[in-house]
DNA sequence: AATCTAGCTTGATGTCAGAG
DNA sequence: CTCTGACATCAAGCTAGATT
């Protein structure tokens, strides 16, 4: 099964032309037209950490925010307030209005509740005479609308791979918002490598027989599936394992010094805030950080019911929509969109807001957020609602809700209940308004969310609107997935022909690795990269998820779509013969990756490896392998490692467990042929 | 009890606008 | 012209409830 061949021995330094993250001391020698590929500017992350100037004791607040495509300045007559713990380092500030202006019918109940509105963190270097000096102090942005602004100062010292903390914590953050006992951690983990890594587990570490049709070696008694977690048993012996509970596999002592260990690859320990060991270890790591992210890190929107939103869906970018002058309830429209979790939105400041509306494509609607129909006070409420569902999820539902509110809006209907005649009515439109089943759905389970926490009754799921969307699936039944699979076979020929479209032996290493993982671990592509706005590395796999032994690689997933509560996974890779090998792979790339950024797949100038970019060279290559890529995507890779995995004779339940199903819906994927036909298909 | 199905949730992806 | 981020849509994936 395995080729052998040696794609890379030969290889010369070749170039191509995209991608944002050349060498510039590598020779360029392109084989690829510019036009398909070029180096992407940067320079928006210059402007990005263009800094802040803070006004101490009610000076004046000059925020320069900028982003991937738009830069604005704004102004506000403001000051700022915080106890400050760290005492240098650069610091990212978080601006936020406590609340929005009054309308023509302020709410006082709303207006008096010191809450952050919107936020946005720009970063700036800080030196403080003493820690815990409170060195700025509150107060109040002078203007009509007395809007009080509050800020977090927040050093973030990066983090160390404390698995068993969750995900990574910001480091340090102190400030206004901060309680104390927030401040730092209960405890500190020292050393970059896991305890895993000194061979804790080494007796569960069988080698992994798959796709090879079964050379391991099977040690059912083995800690791997038994005492290490879920999922245990003999049906573990081949798979990549769930490692599951709470902490997770990497061990964070209860307590301890703080102890830097040596390079830390961009990945500096978590220190207390207090501790004089790690102040200048925060301020140097943050600066990294910093450096990595693109300058502004954004936090979630928080935002208060009524009043006029004057900035909302910010991009982590930049992209800001302009929704100024509403006025009357429903007034927020499309500010909460952004909850995707890949942007927050930007602050305005002051009475005279300078909004910028660049970016956004979406124009204000007018539209009720469902949030401005909850009662005064329990917005807490709404916040914890918001952490029951995923961003993507929030998001959508509230376009659902947006959308459905528009249309009954149109028609006899006051906010509150709603009849199924209307329902069905908003289903016929949507359905004459060329829209597919799916979507009329999803805008139906948006509304019917909100309405279900509202308290107002929506009879989605009634006898009339049920029979509808059975209708419209019916006439328009869903097309097949026609991605194909990337068989093993065509993951040798893409990496033997990697060189010919990269840029350099450094992009050879790196897109290797990449595919090979994406093959072998099955994974999403979510799954495999990090997000370049995600600053702190929530999703996509990070350095110091991966462990490079001599036969095995291990990468612990934090968090998967299947794993939403981030109890985490463990997935192990063995060493096979050939180019294709993921522990050659890895271990090849990791050599020359340089110390930075958090994602494990990132340029030689520390930007992670983008969606786009894996694309456009997987599209690049299978081109080259004289392949149409418009049959193939990101998850090609899992449906190829389902259907090899299938064709090499693993069992059904061996196939769920390697690309961490936990339903049969795996079986959509075994497509020898090419196609899916069915969920039927395969026999298994 | 086993199987099927619809509904809900969420990640992947195509398209567009804008930055550079 | 490429690349990014936002958005809309598609489709994966899970589960509760209905059906057999």
């Amino acid at each position: 099964m395995e080729s052998g061949s040696g794609a890379g021995a030969g290889a010369v330094e070749l170039s191509f032309a995209a991608g944002s993250s050349f060498d510039e001391e590598e020779e360029p020698v392109s084989t690829v037209p510019t036009r398909e590929r070029s180096l992407p500017p940067r320079r928006s992350r210059e402007i990005a950490r263009e800094s802040i100037a803070l006004g101490a004791g009610g000076g004046p607040l000059e925020i320069a925010r900028s982003g991937g495509r738009a830069r604005k300045v704004v102004r506000s007559g403001g000051s700022v307030g915080g106890r400050v713990v760290a005492e240098s380092g650069r610091a990212s500030l978080t601006a936020g209005e406590v609340d929005s202006m009054a309308g023509p019918e302020p709410r006082a109940d709303l207006v008096s509740q010191p809450d952050v509105l919107h936020t946005a963190t720009v970063e700036s270097d800080f030196s403080l005479p003493q820690a815990g000096d409170h060195l700025l102090s509150g107060g109040a942005v002078a203007g009509p609308t007395e809007r009080a602004v509050q800020f977090r100062v927040q050093a973030s010292a990066g983090t160390v791979g404390a698995g068993g903390l969750g995900d990574p914590v910001g480091g340090l953050s102190v400030g206004v918002s901060a309680p104390a006992q927030s401040i730092g951690l209960p405890s500190v983990h020292s050393s970059f490598w896991p305890p895993w890594a000194s061979g804790s587990w080494g007796a569960g570490w069988s080698p992994v027989p798959w796709p090879m049709g079964g050379a391991g070696v099977f040690d059912p008694a083995s800690a791997w599936g038994r005492g290490m977690g879920r999922g245990g048993g003999p049906a573990d012996w081949w798979a990549l394992g769930g490692v599951g509970g709470a902490g997770g596999p990497f061990g964070v002592p209860p307590s301890g010094a703080v102890q830097l260990s040596g390079p830390c690859f961009g990945l500096s320990s978590q220190v207390f805030a207090g501790s004089s060991v790690g102040r200048e270890a925060a301020a140097t790591s943050f600066q990294e950080q910093v450096q990595r992210s693109g300058g502004v890190q954004t936090e979630e929107p928080g935002r208060r019911g009524l009043g006029r939103v004057v900035a909302a869906d910010g991009a982590a970018g930049g992209g800001i929509s302009a929704m100024s002058g509403q006025r009357g309830p429903y007034m927020v429209a499309a500010a909460d969109g952004a909850a995707g979790g890949s942007s927050g939105p930007i602050i305005a400041g002051g009475a005279q807001d300078m909004v910028s509306s660049v970016g956004a494509r979406r124009a204000a609607s007018g539209v009720a957020d469902a949030r401005s129909f909850m009662e005064p006070g329990r917005e807490g409420l709404w916040d914890l609602l918001r952490q029951s569902v995923a961003p993507t999820t929030w998001t959508r539902y509230n376009a659902g809700f947006r959308r459905l509110f528009a249309f009954l809006s149109s028609r006899d209907w006051s906010p509150g209940h709603v009849s199924e005649t209307l329902l069905a009515e908003f289903v016929l439109d949507s359905h004459r308004a060329g829209f597919s089943r799916g979507v009329v759905a999803g805008h139906l389970a948006g509304f019917t969310f909100f309405s279900r926490a509202l308290g107002w009754r929506c009879p989605s799921s009634g006898f009339l609107v049920r029979r509808l969307l059975t209708a419209m699936a019916r006439i328009a039944p869903r097309q097949p997935d026609a991605r194909q699979p990337i068989s093993h076979d065509l993951l040798t020929r893409l990496i033997v022909e990697l060189p010919a479209v990269a840029r350099s032996r450094y992009e050879v290493l790196l897109f290797t690795a990449a595919f090979s993982l994406a093959f072998f671990g099955a994974f999403r592509v979510g799954e495999l990269l990090v997000h370049p706005a995600d600053t702190v590395g929530a999703r996509g796999l990070l350095l110091r998820h991966v462990q490079c032994g001599d036969s095995t690689v291990s990468l612990y997933l934090a968090r998967s779509k299947t794993d939403q509560l981030g109890r985490g996974r463990t997935v192990v890779l063995n060493k096979i013969n050939g180019v294709t090998c993921p522990v050659t792979a890895l271990c090849a790339y990791m050599a020359v990756r340089p110390p930075l950024g958090l994602a494990l797949l990132l340029h030689v100038d520390g930007g992670p490896l983008t969606r786009y970019q894996f694309l456009a060279v997987l599209r690049l290559v299978l081109r080259r392998c004289g392949e149409d890529p418009a049959h193939f995507g990101t998850h090609s890779f899992r449906i190829g490692a389902a259907t090899c995995a299938f064709l090499a004779g693993v069992p059904g339940e061996g196939i769920r467990r390697l690309g961490r199903w936990s339903s049969d819906c795996y079986r959509s994927y075994i497509r020898p042929h090419g196609i899916a036909r069915g969920l039927d298909q395969g026999g298994i």
